[in-house]
This record gives structure tokens, C-alpha cells and sequence, in this order.
DNA sequence: GCTGCTATGGGTTTTACATCA
DNA sequence: CATGATGTAAAACCCATAGCA
């Protein structure tokens, strides 16, 4: 949808806990993009509140980890709605596409006896179940599209967070009438989503970065052609002090000149003062005019 | 034919658990 | 018995791509 496009909910920050190094690698670059906020991601800053209506979606967390388990352990509390287990249950068996005949004797043991999470499997033999499309008989990938409703509600659980835990994925697999599975994909599809929008804003940037450190280049060289022709010139070197001791200024990083043939602390150069220059200090002008990603900064 | 959305299957990473030295 | 190393299975995720509207 193209409404969907422009509110994809983009961050310049991504690093979650969750991410994997790829994607750090990449999103690192984003503290820079000015096209969007320098905050922290919504996505993490989001995690809090969505975890507060589900325990911990974080399943580097123990409490994660204890659910996963009572999951396993077939808990009521994520059952399926009856519904969706009865088209699972019809579906599963016959679909070519099941991936329960590759699962090791454990696994298939361990889907006989349990709720939750492991109904995930049937769902991956229909990947379509929605309660409307009964019809449909043998072929399970027909009718797409979620209704409005559904995008809506999914749209709005993303915003809050963009991962689910299981807890969470039934939730709103049951709010929805779909299946777990099928809220999980339209996650999955959504994050993929979300980080293609991300590289293209990222490419843009990298682009203008590109742009201008060619010009940053261009003037540069065009700076030194200019010193050349001047250090041919013999009133070049009757302007010359000679270089003794040069420091930094911390706080301005102004380069100091400290002329002990004659003991004055003036500025080497017949730049004016700037505004941060120290008056009365020996702080000579940043030979440095700039900084070619501080153009690129987002300014407020 | 093109585009966007949904679903699938394969590969990778993370985690828990079992086994062994 | 405690502990660290190693192997394995399961789950979650990403990615490429197929199928459909």
C-alpha cells in the first residue's frame, strides 16, 4: 500500500537487543543520516510499553525464556482459538509443503502433546487460513490480501513493537482471526519492509556524503594549486614566520603559534578574529574550514 | 506486464539441554 | 560433585523468491 509507505515508522537507530551484527553494521551508519531523528529507535524505546502489557518480548530474558518453555509445556493460556486449530488440523496433513516430515522424531513426538508455539508447524502446511476464505478447498494461497481492519490492527501492534513473542503473536492472531503463523509472516514481511525503506534513506545519505567530499576534494586541490603558484612567487617567503612550536586548543581546536624569535603571541595568519577565537591567546585559525559530514547533519 | 502483499523454504543465529572429560 | 567444553535440537529470524490480486 502506498499509504503504508510513508509510515513505515523508520528509525536512524536500530540497534535492539535482538539485531544481529549485519544489521548493526549497517544501521551504525544512521547516526548520521539527516533525514531522520538521531533518537533512539522507536522500536526500542517502544519495547518498554508493550512489554508492560506482555511481560518481556525480549527472549534474551529469562522471563522470555521461561515462557518459551511453559509454551512447550502445552500451558492453556496459548491455546489456539479452536477455529484455527481445526483448519490447521485439516490442512496440515496433506500439504506438500509441511515441514513436519524434515523435524527430527523428538520434535514430531513433542507436536502431539503440545499447545502454543508448536501449532506453528501446522500453519506452515496451509499458509492460509483466514476464516473467510473456506472456499478455497485444495489451493491454500488465494484471497492475500488482510482486510483493511487487519492491516490496521497489525499496523498499529508494529508501531508498538516489532518483534513478537509468542504471548503476543496469539494475542493477536486470536484478536484477528488469523493464524499465529500468518501474524508472524506479516511481521517478518514488515520488518523487511521497514529495512529496505531504511537502506534506501541510507543510500541517499551515503550518496550525499559522496557528493560532498567530491566537492570537498575539488576545492581542496584548487587550494593547493593556488598555494603552488604562490610559493613560486619570492614575496610568498618574505610573509613567512618560521614555524616553531604549534598546540591545539582543546575547547576550539585552534592551532596555537608560539613565535619565540620575537615573543608575540599574534596570530600567524591575517585571518580575522572568529567568534570563538581566545582573544589574547595565541589561538591561530583551524587550518580545517570544515567538516564535510557536519553539512550533512540534520540541522534543527 | 508491473507492483505490492502474503507465504514458503532454506540458511543462520541463539538458546537450552545433555553428555563427557 | 562441580565445572567447562562440546554436540544437538528447537525456535526465531532473515532472505530470496514464488504466487496472487
Amino acid at each position: 500500500m502506498m499509504v503504508e509507505k510513508d509510515n513505515l515508522g523508520l528509525s536512524l537507530s536500530l540497534n535492539t537487543v535482538e539485531n544481529h551484527q549485519q544489521q548493526q553494521s549497517s544501521l551504525q551508519l544512521n547516526l548520521m543520516s539527516p533525514s531522520v531523528s538521531v533518537s533512539p529507535s522507536p522500536f526500542l524505546a517502544q519495547r518498554n510499553s508493550w512489554n508492560d502489557l506482555f511481560a518481556s518480548s525480549d527472549r534474551n530474558s529469562e522471563m522470555y525464556k521461561n515462557e518459551t518453555r511453559s509454551f512447550l509445556k502445552g500451558i492453556d493460556v496459548n491455546r489456539m482459538p479452536s477455529s484455527i486449530i481445526d483448519c490447521e488440523e485439516e490442512a496440515g496433513v496433506s500439504s506438500p509443503n509441511s515441514t513436519i516430515s524434515s523435524v527430527s522424531g523428538k520434535r514430531s513426538e513433542r507436536e502431539t502433546t503440545a499447545n502454543g508455539e508448536d501449532n506453528d508447524l501446522d500453519e506452515r502446511a496451509c499458509s492460509r487460513g483466514n476464516n473467510s476464505d473456506e472456499e478455497d478447498g485444495d489451493n491454500c494461497r488465494k484471497k492475500l490480501r488482510l482486510s483493511k481492519d487487519q492491516s490496521a490492527i497489525l499496523e498499529e501492534s508494529f508501531k508498538e513493537h516489532n518483534t513478537l513473542n509468542p504471548k503476543q503473536k496469539l494475542a493477536l492472531a486470536k484478536q484477528l482471526s488469523l493464524r499465529p503463523r500468518q501474524v508472524e509472516v506479516w511481521f517478518q514481511n514488515r520488518r523487511a519492509r521497514t529495512k529496505l525503506k531504511q537502506t534506501e534513506v541510507d543510500c541517499e545519505y551515503l550518496k550525499r556524503c559522496c557528493e560532498t567530499l567530491t566537492d570537498e576534494n575539488r576545492r581542496l586541490q584548487k587550494e593547493v594549486q593556488e598555494l603552488r603558484a604562490l610559493k613560486l612567487s619570492p614575496q610568498f617567503y618574505m610573509h613567512m614566520t618560521p614555524p616553531t612550536t604549534l598546540t591545539m586548543c582543546p575547547s576550539c581546536e585552534r592551532v596555537a603559534v608560539s613565535q619565540s624569535s620575537n615573543g608575540s603571541a599574534a596570530p600567524s595568519t591575517a585571518a580575522p578574529l572568529g567568534p570563538q577565537q581566545h582573544r589574547g591567546l595565541p589561538w591561530a585559525p583551524n587550518p580545517v574550514h570544515h567538516r564535510p559530514f557536519d553539512l550533512l547533519r540534520p540541522r534543527s
